[in-house]
DNA sequence: TTAGTTTTTGCGACTTAGTTGCATTCATTC
DNA sequence: GAATGAATGCAACTAAGTCGCAAAAACTAA
């Protein structure tokens, strides 16, 4: 089991909380919040916030600010945007942009925000 | 002067609160939180939340969540991306990136998080 | 100028995402 | 299967932002 490897090779102890909130972020399709995350499964704020910092702080997860005060996170894998719209304040992940290139900083997050395709109708 | 007119054209009471706040965002040459306002000013918070939350709808004003959980604020100008120092949290402006066309999707706005010019020596 | 109406302000109470301290429970190691 | 160090859950807290309300300020017309 590839989740139960991971958190064994950054030295965490296997706990209950962490294989679950790992199998829930790893089959998103879309980066989640806590509130999103209670919805699937009962674990205490502290247990997440605490554990997702862990992952962070591993490189497991990356977060991002939404328009809604939350904190939005997922698993990282492929460089990608993310893209939130202004009217139903939903969050996509936007593939294929070529990354952006600016002298003297390091890119390593680009937020779009706008209007989605739904609500662009 | 021109901010008591902006004011004026709006239909917007003139009132100090007002021209003070907006003089400090015509000034700024930066996006700035309430609390840097309040540095600056004595306002109180519900007073600054309501008079940009006007200023947004009028569309003087706009803004974006940075990393530490504040809105930033600015004047609407010509339109440039937003740069997020994810070490120091700096904000800084970019000018000149080609705008962004994403096929079905308006892109009114750009933020991008990574490592400045000063963090990345 | 003043009297009347409406809008704005400041204060305090509230909301909500996220954090922290602490006692209890659990995973690991010998 | 005990010892021990880390993880959990709970409750109390923090801080940005919102809301209701009474007092004050801005505008309007006489």
């Amino acid at each position: 089991m590839k989740i139960e490897k991971l958190i064994q090779e950054k030295n965490f102890k296997l706990t209950s909380a962490r294989k679950e909130l790992l199998e829930i972020f790893f089959h998103a399709k879309k980066p989640l919040s806590f509130e999103d995350v209670k919805d699937k499964i009962s674990m205490d704020k502290a247990t997440f916030y605490r554990n997702i910092s862990k992952f962070e702080a591993e490189s497991i997860v990356s977060s991002f600010e939404s328009n809604d005060k939350k904190r939005y996170y997922e698993v990282q894998s492929v460089p990608h945007a993310h893209f939130i719209c202004n009217i139903c304040n939903k969050i996509e992940c936007i593939d294929g942009l070529a990354d952006l290139k600016i002298d003297g900083y390091i890119v390593e997050d680009m937020i779009l925000k706008g209007i989605c395709k739904q609500c662009n109708k």
